[in-house]
Order: C-alpha cells, then sequence, then structure tokens
DNA sequence: CTCAGTGCAAAGGATTTGCATGCCG
DNA sequence: CGGCATGCAAATCCTTTGCACTGAG
C-alpha cells in the first residue's frame, strides 16, 4: 500500500485545475499531490520534507499555496498552531477529522449518512437564522489518539 | 446590553478556577474576562486591545495562557491563523461556530437537540472504531457573514 | 518583605518574500 | 527566447520570553 502512486485519475484532474490557472503541473507540485493523496490525513510541511527529499521548504509553501488556490488542497486548523494540510475534499471525498488534543495529530474519519443528515439540516437553519451563506461543514472530534490514550 | 456588567457568578466561578491554582484574579484578568464574556464570540489578542486600553500585549498573552491553564479561555482557530479566544463552554454554554471564509470572523450558535444528539451518537461511533477517547465535539460552519456576504 | 503580575524590549519560530538562476513551453 | 518555478537568504508577523519594577498580601 505505501509507495504505492495515486490513482492517474486525481493527477489528471488536478493538472486540469492548474492549467485553467494558467499555471504548471510541474514535478514538485506532482510529489506534493502524490505525499498528500498516500498519507490520508492532514499534515505538517514539516513531515512532508521528511517525507521526500530534494524539496525545498519554501518551494514547498509556495506550491501549497498555490494548490490552495486552486482549490486542489485545504489548510486544516487543529489544536495547536502548525498548519496542516490535506487535498480538498472534492478529490479525497467528504469526511471529518479526529484531532488529538494532546499530539495534535489530526486523522479522518466518515460520519453515518443519518449524521450527515442532520448537519445538512443545520447548516439550512443556522444559514435562514443568522443570514450566513454557508458553503460547508465541518465536525471535529477532540481527543486522545489511540498513541496518547496509551501513555 | 453593551457595557453592561457580567454576571457576578461568572467572575466568582473564575475567581475559584483561579484560586485553585494559586493565580490571583487581577484587575487586568477580570477585564479580560469581562470582555470576552460580553463579546459572545471568539476574538482575537489585537480586538482586546481595542477594546480596553491600558492593556500590554504581552501581558494579555500572558494572562490569556493563565485564564486557558485553569479552563477559563479556550483558543479557537478559523480560517487564517490568527489565534482567537472566547470563554469556555462551562461559562459560555456548549455552542458551535459560523466562520466566514472571507474575513476570519467568527460568531457562535447554537444547535438543535436533534443535532446534539446525532452529534454525541457519532462521537461515540468514531471512539469505538479508531479507538480514539473522545472528550468533545466541534462543529463549523463555513461560508459568509452578513457583511461579506454583501459586498 | 516576598513573590506573582506587569511592561518594555528582545528573541522565537512558522511562514512569506526578494532576487538571481534554471528550466519548461 | 520569455516567463514561471525554484533555492537561498533575508524579512515578516504573531507569539513567547528575559529582566527589572511594581503592587498586593
Amino acid at each position: 500500500m505505501l509507495g504505492m502512486a495515486l490513482e492517474g485519475s486525481v493527477h489528471d484532474a488536478v493538472a486540469l485545475r492548474l492549467a485553467g490557472a494558467d499555471q504548471r503541473y510541474t514535478a514538485q507540485r506532482r510529489v506534493l499531490v502524490e505525499i498528500l493523496g498516500r498519507t490520508g490525513r492532514p499534515i505538517m510541511i514539516s513531515e512532508i520534507l521528511e517525507a521526500a527529499s530534494g524539496l525545498t521548504q519554501s518551494s514547498v509553501y509556495r506550491n501549497i499555496a498555490v494548490l490552495i488556490d486552486v482549490g486542489v488542497v485545504e489548510r486544516i486548523a487543529g489544536t495547536d498552531d502548525y498548519g496542516r494540510f490535506e487535498l480538498a475534499e472534492t478529490f479525497a471525498g467528504h469526511h471529518h477529522h479526529l484531532v488529538c488534543e494532546k499530539c495534535g495529530t489530526i486523522e479522518d474519519f466518515h460520519a453515518s449518512t443519518k449524521l450527515e443528515r442532520a448537519l445538512g439540516e443545520t447548516a439550512r437553519l443556522a444559514a435562514a437564522e443568522q443570514g450566513y451563506v454557508v458553503n460547508e461543514h465541518r465536525l471535529d472530534l477532540r481527543g486522545l489518539c489511540l498513541n496518547c490514550a496509551a501513555s
């Protein structure tokens, strides 16, 4: 599983998005998408730098910014203030996060259809009540990951 | 409404928390609690400094840290990386956030009993499936605030 | 008196930007 | 060739910390 490449369709879709913004799908950007896609949880810049050698910190920041601009990557805020990044829901599918309050690690999880329905309804209600234009919802469950709960 | 003081019971409870940690409820800390309590949404340090004159930035950071330590204040992460702070749920009541994706402002809102029940159930399920110890849940609705939707 | 609390200035640390060079189209 | 992409280093900006002073108990 590890080391396996992402489906080509993902890269094609990303290339399309970049092309639409007159941006190139360079080797480094491809590596970033590959890493984020395989990891399956939001990761920090430092983790990206460890995952692949030969990447420069500033270029990673710049390329992540570009990928965010074209809607391929999303920035996730956890409990600490280290930025974490993952593929946007268009590519990774709709999901939510389990945030460890001790180590800050974030994992993905999928909610039940029932809950998603309730969330959608709430979004509509809140929008109606407060005049908000609600684009999406995010559910975070905070607690201790398997690792931190043990120690 | 604005300019109205918080109920004394809030200050009493805060004083108790601080005393439990051998900390004093100083004038400046009282001002912070007063501001956060009246604002009713998570605000940035800069907003706190504007809301009251005579506060020093470093002292505000330090006092906010103390209040977080004793569980009176919580740090909220939005879309930008400016830290935002509000009274903990023990004092402000359980609620969720409407996050404006344009200006970053965060507003509080309360969810229906039905949704809260569904959220609790989801937390239990996720905990069971992933071995997580879930302490709390957070629901963010992302979109545009009244102000930004207009412009 | 003693020690936490406060202010001011300097230090930290993640993130951003300027600039010269490299490389794709 | 032209312009975006990249590396390196310097600059930013929120936040934290060192240190001396003040004030409450």
